[in-house]
DNA sequence: ATGTTAATTCATAAAATACTTACTTAGGGA
DNA sequence: TCCCTAAGTAAGTATTTTATGAATTAACAT
C-alpha cells in the first residue's frame, strides 16, 4: 500500500523529509550524470513529488546542485575529524593515513564523481561552499610533523613536501575511481570490483612506505 | 548587384577542411563542457559554417563525439611509439617512463578532458573506439623487464606490479590536472600553474625512483 | 472552529536544442 | 557544354527541459 498507485494519491505534507528526498535524488542524478546531463524531471520522478516543489524548495537546478555540493563536503569533513594521527609512532601514522584515505575515497562514491564533474565544469561553483574553506592547514601541518619525526628517529629516510606527499596519496587512492572506464577499455581490467581495489590498496600503501623508508637512513 | 551588402559571402568549398574544422572545434567543445554540455550550435558557429553541415559529415551529436574520441586516441597511440625502454640501463628507463608520461598528459589537455568526460558517462563510447584495442601488453611487459632487470642489478630493492605501477605513474601524473580546480578551492594552490607542474614533476619521479631502490639492496 | 501559513497540485509558458526538409550552387567528368 | 553529385545555405520543426502563476488543501497555533 505505500507505492504510489497511478492514480495520484495526495503526498503526505512532510516539508523536511520532501526536502531531504529531494536533495538525495539530486545528489544521485547529478553523480551519474554531471550537471548538464541531470534532469530535473528525473529527480522528482525518483522522489515521486510534483516538479513545482523542487523549485520550492531550491529554487533553480543550479540552486539544487549547489546545495548538493554543499552537502556531501560537509558530510566529507565530519569523516575527517576521525583521523588522529599526532599520537602514533611516525611508521604507523603514516600507514593509517594512507588507509584512511584509500578507505575513504573507496566508500564515498558520491562525493568521487561530483567532485570529477565539478572538475569537469572548471569548478564553477566548488568556490561557493562554506564547508570548502575550512583550513586544511592542520592536516598538512600533521604529516609534515610525522615525516620530521620519522626522519629523526631514522624510519624514514626520505622526506617530502607534505602537500605533495598528500596529493600523492589522495592520487594513487582515486584514480582508479575517477578513471575506472577508461582504464578498463585500455587495459581490460576491472578497477571498480573490489579485487582490484583491495590490490590497489595494498599497493598504495606499499608504495608510500617504500617511498619514505628507503635512502641513507642506515647512517641517520 | 544581387543582393544588399548584408549578405554573407558563401563559404568556400573544401570538404576536407569543413570536416576537420568541426572536428577540431568539437574536440574543443567536448573537452571543455562534456558530452552533455556541449553545444552543436556553439560547434557549428566556431567553425563559422552552417549548422546542416555538421549532420551531413558526422550524422548526429552522437557521432561526432565518437569521431572526436577515437581522433584523440589515435594521436596518443602515436605518440607511445616514441617511447623506447629496452635499450637504457633500469634506473634510467624507469625515470624516462615517469617523465614521459607526466609530459604526456601536461601536454594533452583535451585528451586528458575528454578521458574525465568519458568517465562521467561511464564509458559509454571508448569500447567502440578502434585505437584502444591496441594491446598495451608490451608496455607493461617492458615495464616488468625493466624491474627484473633492476632487482637483478640490485638497483631496485622492490618490485611492483607493472599493471600497479604504471597505473601509479598515471595517477601522479593526471590527478592534478584531472583535479585542478577542486584542490585549488581546498588547498588554495593552483594546480595548474606552470610552477605546480614543474614541482609536481620532480616530486613524481623522485616518490616512484626511491619506491623502487630502496628496500634490501644494502649487499650493493 | 477558524484563520493563517505553506506544502502540494495543476496547467502551461518559454526557452533551448538537436535535428530536418527543401533548396541553391560549385565543380569536375562525360 | 551539359549534367550530375555533393558541398553548402536558408529556414524551419519537433521535442525536450527548465521554470512559473495560480489554485488547492493539509497542518497548526490560537
Amino acid at each position: 500500500m505505500t507505492g504510489p498507485a497511478k492514480k495520484r494519491t495526495p503526498r503526505q505534507r512532510d516539508p523536511e523529509r520532501t526536502r531531504a528526498q529531494l536533495l538525495d535524488a539530486a545528489l544521485n542524478e547529478f553523480a551519474d550524470h554531471g550537471f548538464h546531463g541531470a534532469r530535473v524531471d528525473r529527480i522528482t520522478r525518483a522522489v515521486g513529488c510534483n516538479p513545482r516543489l523542487l523549485y520550492h524548495y531550491f529554487g533553480s537546478k543550479e540552486k539544487l546542485y549547489i546545495a548538493a555540493l554543499e552537502h556531501i563536503f560537509a558530510d566529507i569533513r565530519a569523516q575527517e575529524r576521525e583521523l588522529d594521527l599526532d599520537r602514533q609512532e611516525p611508521v604507523q601514522a603514516m600507514r593509517r593515513l594512507v588507509e584512511f584515505t584509500f578507505d575513504f575515497f573507496d566508500g564515498n562514491p558520491l562525493f568521487v564523481k561530483l567532485t570529477r564533474n565539478e572538475n569537469l565544469l572548471e569548478g564553477r561553483f566548488i568556490g561557493q561552499i562554506a564547508a570548502i574553506r575550512t583550513s586544511s592547514q592542520p592536516l598538512l601541518d600533521a604529516i609534515g610533523a610525522i615525516m620530521a619525526r620519522g626522519q629523526a628517529q631514522g624510519v624514514f629516510g626520505h622526506r617530502y613536501d607534505p602537500l605533495q606527499i598528500y596529493v600523492t596519496i589522495v592520487a594513487l587512492s582515486a584514480h582508479h575511481l575517477n578513471n575506472g572506464h577508461t582504464l578498463s577499455a585500455i587495459f581490460g581490467i576491472d578497477p571498480l570490483s573490489p579485487e582490484w581495489r583491495s590490490a590497489r590498496r595494498a599497493h598504495s600503501v606499499d608504495l608510500v612506505m617504500n617511498a619514505l623508508s628507503g635512502g641513507d637512513s642506515s647512517h641517520g
